[in-house]
RNA sequence: CGGGGUGUAGCGCAGUCCGGUUAGCGUAUCUGCUUUGGGAGCAGAGGGUCCCGGGUUCGAAUCCCGGUUCCCCGACCA
């Protein structure tokens, strides 16, 4: 666990305890089948819970609704679009049977072998197959059109290496599956989630992200064109933080989803998809946590502040108490969420190390000192700064605090990924630079066999074709052929 | 599936080379007293299939044979 620790934060030494508090390796058998699923724990889940909502309301703001669709999949529905079942295939796990029965000599159970399926079933390893199957019923005419669908699930995905967080065999997602009439309003719809991505990265996550085009290997399979959010974490690898696909008529052509137009003719509806995941959590804590454990921001903590009691006797404690229930009260009305932390089993410096730990933004201390001056100490987990505020207008004083916190945390995250984000002109600098970590922003010739060697040779991958920034042709840094613009290169997870 | 490492208390580890008390340390847990403005101190207690199976030996965590787990690197990976 140790390293596994180390590895997501790789700054910190000491971090099993939080660690531990948001997620662990599940352990299921001793048979190696069910290896790197997790289980993540109530405080890890609660700030997914806040994930899920702020992304919730931005999809739902963009015209969404959420749907369900079924845990398992046909085995032919998959390998109906021929490029998805290529990039599916060998990570899907398959439900052969329906049944069990105790075992002939007596011990346990076995597989009933007369309970074989006609059909084995594949769990989702993502749910175009089964969206487009079902939405083939649902589209007749442009009337039906679009269709924005949201759903929230798990899905697996047999990796032969997994990762806390940044790769699990399964995980939880959203997964948006939209139907369109045109071309136009489809390739509209993934850039339009593209940006929600990008605005709920940077203004929630406070995770700076480049918004880029994926190069053709990268890309999904069966989209036509796969957009992606890259974010940079603090050991230099880059991690892909989210995806919108233009799918085009794929999907619409293996499942035969036609529509009548305006004009009577007969068309495929155009599509996308758009997912994010638990990896999200994974960024979070890769972009900020400290040596001193998690930090969070404070629009996705689960709580933004808590407020420990210091005192040396109950008389004392009770007088605390109602001191501290007038600042609760204030703080809430003010839309900020607050934990009392009065439990007597623990000490006040336990308390403070222990919600540093966790990344809680803002920590009021409540002693006999400031019962008598009518303060309260307010540190802030970012700096690691405290001081000693009244409590008259406390709670313009915290609301202030943790908008700066938020603003703060991004900056950070925001120079760091400047100061390693480089230009570079040559193949051999590149080799150099690559070394050291960060965004290597450098001039491709657009081909596979360019790409493929550089990956071969670095282990860096073209992590997107960035939509914004410096349009500048140039010459390959590898082949010297002519070259678009720069393009984003980086070892990634 | 190839290369390397590993398995000992809830967690983290030492001990293994060179066999020999009752298998140990840190932490966590429990009890008592004192403490409480940065992870408290002292005293005591509980907790073990030393990965599994076989072998050698008076005696095995330690040596031998076989199996196996997990981790790392590679292959794989919207």
């Amino acid at each position: 666990m140790a390293k596994e620790i180390k590895e997501l934060t790789p700054r910190a030494e000491n971090f099993s305890r939080w660690y531990q508090d948001l997620v662990v390796k599940a352990d299921l058998a001793e048979n190696s089948a069910v290896r790197g699923c997790m289980v993540i724990k109530p405080y890890g889940y609660a700030i997914w819970e806040k994930m899920q909502q702020e992304l919730d309301r931005m999809f739902k703001e963009t015209g969404h609704v959420n749907a369900y669709f079924p845990l398992f999949i046909p085995k032919s529905f998959l390998s109906k679009e021929a490029d998805h079942v290529e990039g599916f295939a060998k990570e899907c796990a398959v439900v052969t049977h329906y049944r069990l029965k105790n075992s002939p000599d007596g011990k346990g159970v076995i597989v009933d072998p007369d309970a074989k399926l006609e059909e084995e079933l594949i769990v989702r390893p993502t749910s175009e197959t089964i969206i487009w199957n079902t939405y083939k019923n649902w589209i007749q005419s442009y009337r039906d059109l679009p269709i924005l669908c949201n759903q929230w699930a798990n899905v697996v995905r047999w990796e032969m290496r997994t990762r806390l967080f940044l790769r699990t065999a399964e995980f939880l997602w959203q997964e948006g599956h939209t139907a369109h009439a045109t071309r136009e309003e489809a390739e509209a719809e993934a850039h339009q989630m593209l940006e929600v991505y990008a605005a709920f990265a940077e203004n929630f996550m406070a995770v700076p992200v480049l918004k880029g085009v994926k190069s053709a290997s990268e890309r999904f399979a069966g989209a036509v064109e796969t957009f992606a959010i890259e974010a940079l974490m603090q050991d230099g690898k880059a991690l892909q933080a989210g995806t919108s696909h233009f799918l085009g008529q794929n999907f619409a052509k293996a499942f035969d989803v036609m529509f009548t137009a305006k004009n009577g003719t007969q068309d495929y509806v155009w599509a996308t998809s758009w997912g994010v995941s638990t990896r999200l959590m994974g960024a979070l804590v890769m972009t900020h946590s400290d040596d001193n454990g998690l930090v969070l921001p404070p629009k996705l903590a689960p709580y933004q502040v808590v407020i420990v009691p210091i005192y040396k006797n109950e008389e004392q404690l009770s007088r605390i108490n109602e001191k501290v229930a007038g600042i609760t009260a204030k703080l809430r009305s003010s839309g900020i969420s607050v934990k009392y932390d009065h439990s007597d089993n623990k000490k006040p410096g336990w308390k403070f190390a222990e919600y540093e730990l966790k990344g809680v933004p803002v920590r009021l201390a409540m002693g006999g000192r400031d019962l008598e001056n009518n303060t309260v100490e307010v540190a802030r987990r970012d700096t690691l700064t405290k001081e000693t505020v009244s409590c008259d207008n406390i709670e313009q004083y915290v609301g202030q605090l943790l908008d700066d916190i938020q603003k703060n945390i991004f900056k950070k995250a925001f120079d760091y990924r400047a100061a390693n984000t480089v230009k570079v002109d040559s193949y051999d600098e590149f080799k150099v630079q690559i070394e050291k970590g960060g965004f290597i922003l450098a001039h491709w010739d657009g081909t596979p066999e360019t790409e493929e060697l550089v990956k071969e040779e670095t282990k860096a991958t073209i992590r997107c074709i960035p939509l914004e920034g410096d349009q500048t042709p140039g010459k390959c840094m590898v082949t010297g052929k002519p070259s678009a613009r720069r393009v984003v290169f980086a070892r990634a997870y």
